[in-house]
DNA sequence: TCTGGGGTCCTAGGACCC
DNA sequence: TCTGGGGTCCTAGGACCC
């Protein structure tokens, strides 16, 4: 047996997720925003051909989406998230081994007699995926993970007939590399392809072949792993089980601007709240407490942005606590007098919230708290987000995130799912 | 009028300690 | 004229990802 890396995207995910549920939208051109209808950041290939680029601000593009009738869609997480569900299980069918890298993709080992044909293997995942979940995939196999990002990216382009790309054979390899300007190298951002450019490394195959003490030099070790996976070294390694979060973060931009402190405490405790409910989620505890607030960095008006942080003598994961820190802190930096448009919390220092250490006063208080926070996370998960909710109802809600084309929620809410008329 | 959100890793340099 | 050296920890900032 040898083995090989597949690298499986779904293709246009969340478009592809919207054509699920509406084949009116198959062969018309869509598009998905982010939060807030702000951006597009995902396009069918028909908006592509279009020139509707990624994160333009819909408001820039309003043109193209009259003139050629383009189908413009809210963001629909929770759809979007369970399709994810469904595509990483189906899979997981081939092997034990696949590394879920984001929503939509993930990577598998795929050990095979040298003998069998492994674009054949990948045809066989494509195909599963199609018919468990409806959406179109492409596999990308090579001998390392970033050059099975390079064959996918080129299953994807070229072929479009198959979506299925093997380049574990040296001389297609060198191919692909010569083909692959070096800014589309994953790992090679704007910065590093401007500096290789710049030294004449214009290509995959010539960053391959890079003096690799000057990439240690000038790219540090992230750049040197770049050139080694390239060389056919593996150097990043497939990771099963998803590493324990680092940081949790709620932030949001505004519908409207908000002026007052009033409203502002009730999106931060929004925030803060949603935070909270990731952090038991993941049985953390956080030690550190950012709150942060921002005025529109795009508009002309008066600036600010402010941000405080505090450490925590113990560790908690419970939402009364937290909100009184967020409160605290908006205290500290809100600022009458501007128009803000956004504002988060974040957490960090976290540490498993089964090993917190017993506190020297109110320890009872505390544990009551947390036994208090997991009824009303058991109940929202039950009946719906914020079905039972900590502190005061909203009132004016002109902050709340707009989702003005937003699709039902087929998969995940009964009162939403399809109906065939 | 309208411009997303949530992450990670790496390094340089300062603070501090012995 | 001479003006230590090495280790660790922390943070800010830069780079990247989807």
């Amino acid at each position: 047996m040898t083995s090989a890396i597949a690298l499986v995207d779904c293709n246009n995910f969340y478009v592809s997720c919207e054509r699920v549920f509406n084949a009116k939208l198959i062969a018309r051109p869509v598009v998905v925003l982010s939060n807030n209808d702000g951006c597009v950041i995902a396009r069918s290939n028909e908006a592509k051909a279009l020139g509707i680029k990624m994160g333009t601000p819909l408001f820039q593009t309003q043109h193209l989406v009259e003139e050629y009738d383009v189908a413009v869609y809210s963001s629909n997480y929770a759809l979007y998230g369970d399709m994810s569900h469904r595509v990483m299980g189906a899979l997981q069918e081939f092997t034990p081994e696949v590394e879920v890298y984001s929503i939509d993709e993930a990577f598998m080992r795929l050990d095979h007699d040298p003998a069998s044909s492994l674009f054949s293997y990948g045809l066989r995942i494509k195909e599963k995926v199609r018919q468990w979940t409806g959406i179109p995939v492409s596999v990308g196999i090579a001998p390392t993970k970033t050059l099975a990002k390079i064959a996918n990216h080129l299953a994807k382009k070229s072929s479009g007939v198959e979506g299925v790309l093997d380049l574990t054979g040296m001389s297609e390899q060198a191919e692909a590399l010569e083909r692959t300007p070096v800014g589309e190298v994953w790992g090679v951002g704007a910065a590093y392809a401007k500096l290789l450019r710049a030294r004449g490394i214009t290509t995959a195959l010539k960053l391959r072949d890079a003096d690799r003490l000057w990439v240690r030099k000038r790219m540090t070790v992230v750049g040197a792993r770049i050139v080694e996976e390239l060389r056919g070294i593996s150097c990043l390694p497939m990771e099963q089980c998803p590493p324990q979060k680092k940081s949790i973060t709620c932030s949001r931009s505004f519908g409207t601007s908000v002026e007052s402190l009033g409203e502002m405490r009730e999106a931060v405790a929004t925030y803060m709240r949603r935070a909270a409910e990731k952090l038991r989620r993941q049985k953390l505890a956080a030690g550190v407490v950012t709150i942060f607030i921002n005025t529109n960095r795009f508009s002309k008006e008066p600036q600010y942005s402010n941000a405080i942080t505090y450490e925590l003598a113990y560790p908690t994961d419970v939402t009364d606590e937290l909100l009184e820190w967020a409160y605290k802190g908006l205290g500290q930096i809100f600022r009458e007098g501007y128009r803000y448009k956004k504002a988060g919390v974040m957490l960090n220092h976290l540490v498993p919230s089964d090993q917190l250490t017993v506190r020297l006063f109110h320890n009872s208080d505390f544990e009551r708290s947390r036994r208090l926070a997991k009824v009303i996370d058991a109940i929202n998960a039950r009946h719906g987000r914020d079905t039972v909710r900590y502190g005061m109802a909203q009132s004016n809600c002109g902050w709340k995130t707009k989702f003005n084309w937003r699709s039902s929620r087929y998969t995940t809410c009964l009162q939403e799912v399809l109906s065939i008329m």
